[in-house]
DNA sequence: ATGGTGGATGCTCCA
């Protein structure tokens, strides 16, 4: 089973980019975040051509999920329970006994933000969402853009960016909190290359001169830990004409 | 010097 998940940064302006890497990778599952569509928008003939089923949750201009999936999938979950929130940032879905949550976690904008403060409310409340989703799945995968650069190894210069969103300690402690429920990050259990990121900024040429942030993952229960054989950023994307700041993360299972 | 770039929208917000 491989599954992966990408920021594509308007699906509208990324379509053609998203079926080519469909076709190159041919994953059972992908993630898509940030796709910026109301839900009659949606692409879904062209998917359907590709082989894919598609589940979306969007809304227009602002954030907006999507999962494409080789097998039909069932028990659609698209809030966190107990948190009213009409951005469009979670598409939950079971694939055979896999469940899959995608995730598009709020960016923050600053720690002195009120979106700051928003996101560290919304990270409290997925926690305890996920929590749940633990007791019910076996074989659970968190995907997405989560916001969060989890250690030094993830961010381009750690010294630059301490305390900044993104990389604060509340952020990182929360992502912790989500490792504690029993949720590893997949790319960690693998030795990977320096300077390893999934984001870089569209500014100061930042993808030509690696400045960028490892903030998108892929994390899996227990069972699923143990039964990950890779994961690793895809960077080709990225170096594509008119990309999406974000590159692909994709993981693989022995399931 | 609070920049700089890209996407969607529509005289600006978000990342």
């Amino acid at each position: 089973m491989k599954i992966a998940t990408w920021n594509v940064n308007s699906l509208r302006v990324r379509l053609p980019q998203v079926l080519q890497w469909l076709q190159a990778h041919k994953p059972d599952l992908l993630a898509l975040q940030e796709t910026k569509l109301e839900d009659t928008r949606f692409p879904e003939a062209d998917f359907q051509a590709a082989g894919y089923h598609a589940l979306y949750s969007g809304q227009k201009t602002y954030n907006g999920v999507a999962i494409l999936a080789r097998q039909q999938g069932s028990d659609r979950v698209t809030d966190i329970p107990g948190l009213d929130d009409p951005q469009r940032r979670v598409l939950g879905a079971t694939f055979g006994r896999l469940r899959l949550i995608n995730l598009y976690v709020p960016n923050g904008e600053a720690v002195d933000s009120p979106k700051y403060a928003y996101k560290l409310d919304w990270l409290d409340k997925l926690t305890g969402f996920l929590s749940d989703e633990l007791a019910r799945h076996e074989q659970l995968v968190v995907v997405g853009d989560f916001n969060i650069a989890p250690d030094e190894r993830d961010v381009y210069d750690p010294l630059v960016w301490e305390g900044r969103v993104l990389f604060s300690q509340p952020e990182r402690e929360a992502f912790k909190g989500l490792e504690a429920l029993g949720l590893c990050d997949t790319f960690r259990l693998f030795d990977q290359p320096d300077g390893s990121f999934s984001w870089w900024d569209y500014r100061m040429r930042g993808f030509a001169r690696n400045l960028g942030l490892r903030i998108d993952h892929v994390l899996a229960s227990r069972a699923l830990c143990d039964a990950c054989t890779g994961c690793r950023v895809d960077k080709e994307p990225r170096g594509w004409e008119r990309p999406s700041d974000h590159a692909p993360v994709v993981a693989q299972f022995e399931v």
